[in-house]
DNA sequence: CTGAAAGCGCTAACAA
DNA sequence: TTGTTAGCGCTTTCAG
């Protein structure tokens, strides 16, 4: 590598102090403008770049903020990210980023790296295996540094921070209304991959209030949840035989994904069977004729998280924690 | 936030000088087992965590890498990116992501930021427009400072780093040949959206040249092309509807993509119809029977682009620039 | 208007 | 075995 430049090689090169280099830059008003340009002309033609940890080590702010989702494949997390980005490089935040592959240990050690005076502020969602098994311990390293810290999407009530999250439970609700109303859907099964996280039973107990409110009774064969979905290769096909059943609902993507697929192989083209309803951020599926999707809008969930992140960031007034919800909505559209 | 605790405070805690703390917290032999022991215990309980800014201004090296992808929605560059992590960060090296959006005013943003003395590295791949137009004055920003650069997938022979790429002409040969020898297709459609970019190219070519060598015209009114996808809804119909026409070859995904919902549209299913393969990373399309994928591996991408990077930096060696290839093979099973 | 100097938190050569 | 000290590159106060 080349000879680094810094301000004083600069400073060198056009026989003046290092701060005048500096304030040059900066374009403080104290110097005249004849050297201000002759320095800052001489740094570009050096291509002069501040060395940034010596500017964050003097500024005592990292000006970057670590991120960890747990995959990356999933187009919802993506999304979010994208959002995340386009705020917070707005303001000059930079982005870590780790995927946790939704393990605790892998979560543990991003966190770890994470707040290894790297950052200042974390935004995360948990991991499944962290939400299901309650293992925030490791969350302290971040609260007890007072860095702060916000969580989307899959969140937990003991975690003292603020949060951003869809309403799970009236989405939920609204889709399966919107079946039983606008589809005349009376046996509605549900498949899930994710019962076991919060996020999910919100999800299931909406459609079980909405049959409820329709005077529908809930037929627990109707629900089909496996965390796993190994359950799905026998459990879809007699729900697919099953003429009762006039209507799907997913409540996550890979769940109505497999259902979809599994169809398929037994040669049923689910779409022009039944309607069918499903939380849903693909863009492929989306091209799925006669799908009604529930559209988290994962950017403006980013944008949201960010924004609170940036709240806490620049305001020193110490307000307590909030939970800000964005409203999913019924996608109808299929293009 | 909390007083940060620092070096020097746990040395007043400890009444000891601030670089046997620091000696001791790296485990250095010089310090005698009690003190050692007595100091880290003592870190432990106050948290402390080193200031990584000042740690790499004293070292000299930032230990990050930039990463710059177009489009973080297609899961093959988020499967580079999981390869790029699990190498980088075995390291100790950190990774800051960001994304082009395919558009090269962006690019250069993010070039300009990273380059801002935040990485040692900068590893990439051009955004469309990017390699379409041949611009790639903003990467001398990145070239002039010397700074290792690794570009993958979408490269230029101008631009001089190392590159990792797949063997696009020759994946596309083999796909095209299984088709014909194993499937006995004899008049297979080509739909692509990048026969703009060079690797767009060069699958195409491999296409034909199959062809040739296996004693079939090419058919100019088989390839389907369109960048934006816009002369699908109008080319698709007619190819389908074109009974000559017995196997599809899908260059890029969404290129597949667009076809098989066209044909779903039209109450075809493709796939039932006629043997197709296709270039592909999404998980969901793979579940779509009787497909043959060409599995660019792309995690193996982000392994190899990553180690190369890494040989860049380690070894001061000025060996010259190579281009690693990284295979792609023909995935059978369909699951 | 310009420069000298202190210090951000850390490491490491050198001294004790 | 421990401590002193210089300095990474920068900003900023204060003095000139």
């Amino acid at each position: 590598m080349k000879p680094k430049i810094t301000l004083k090689s600069l400073a060198e090169i056009l026989n003046v102090s290092v701060s005048t280099v500096s304030k040059s830059l900066a374009n403080n008003p104290e110097i005249s403008d004849e050297t201000r340009l002759r320095v800052r002309a001489v740094a570009t033609k050096y291509n002069y770049i501040p060395n940034q940890y010596a500017v964050r080590l003097r500024k005592g702010n990292t000006k970057t903020i670590g991120v960890i989702i747990p995959n990356i494949l999933n187009p919802f997390f993506a999304k979010v990210l994208i959002g995340l980005e386009e705020v917070l490089s707005k303001k000059g935040y930079n982005i870590i980023t780790s995927i946790s592959h939704e393990s605790t240990e892998k979560e543990i050690k991003c966190v770890k790296t994470m707040s290894l005076g790297f950052i200042d502020g974390l935004i995360m969602c948990l991991a499944k295996e962290t939400q299901i098994n309650k293992e925030f311990s490791h969350l302290d390293m971040i609260i007890d540094k007072e860095l702060p810290m916000v969580l989307f999407d899959r969140i937990h009530n003991d975690i003292e921070c603020d949060k951003v999250i869809n309403d799970d439970y009236e989405a939920s609700y609204r889709a399966t209304t919107h079946l039983i109303q606008d589809k005349g859907c009376k046996n509605i099964a549900l498949v899930s991959s994710i019962a076991d996280v919060h996020l999910g039973k919100l999800r299931l107990e909406g459609y079980q209030q909405a049959l409820i409110d329709h005077g529908i009774e809930v037929n627990p064969s109707h629900i089909i949840n496996s965390p796993n979905l190994i359950d799905f290769t026998s459990r879809i096909p007699s729900a697919l035989k099953d003429q009762s059943i006039d209507g799907f609902f997913g409540v996550n993507e890979s769940a109505i994904m497999k259902t979809i697929n599994i169809a398929k192989k037994m040669e049923y083209d689910i779409s022009t069977l039944v309607p069918i309803a499903a939380f849903c951020n693909t863009y492929q599926l989306r091209n799925h004729p006669s799908l009604i999707i529930v559209d988290q809008h994962a950017t403006e969930i980013g944008h949201k998280t960010a924004q609170l992140m940036l709240d806490r960031l620049l305001k020193d007034e110490q307000k307590s924690y909030t939970t800000a919800t964005v409203k999913a909505s019924l996608d109808y559209k299929t293009y």
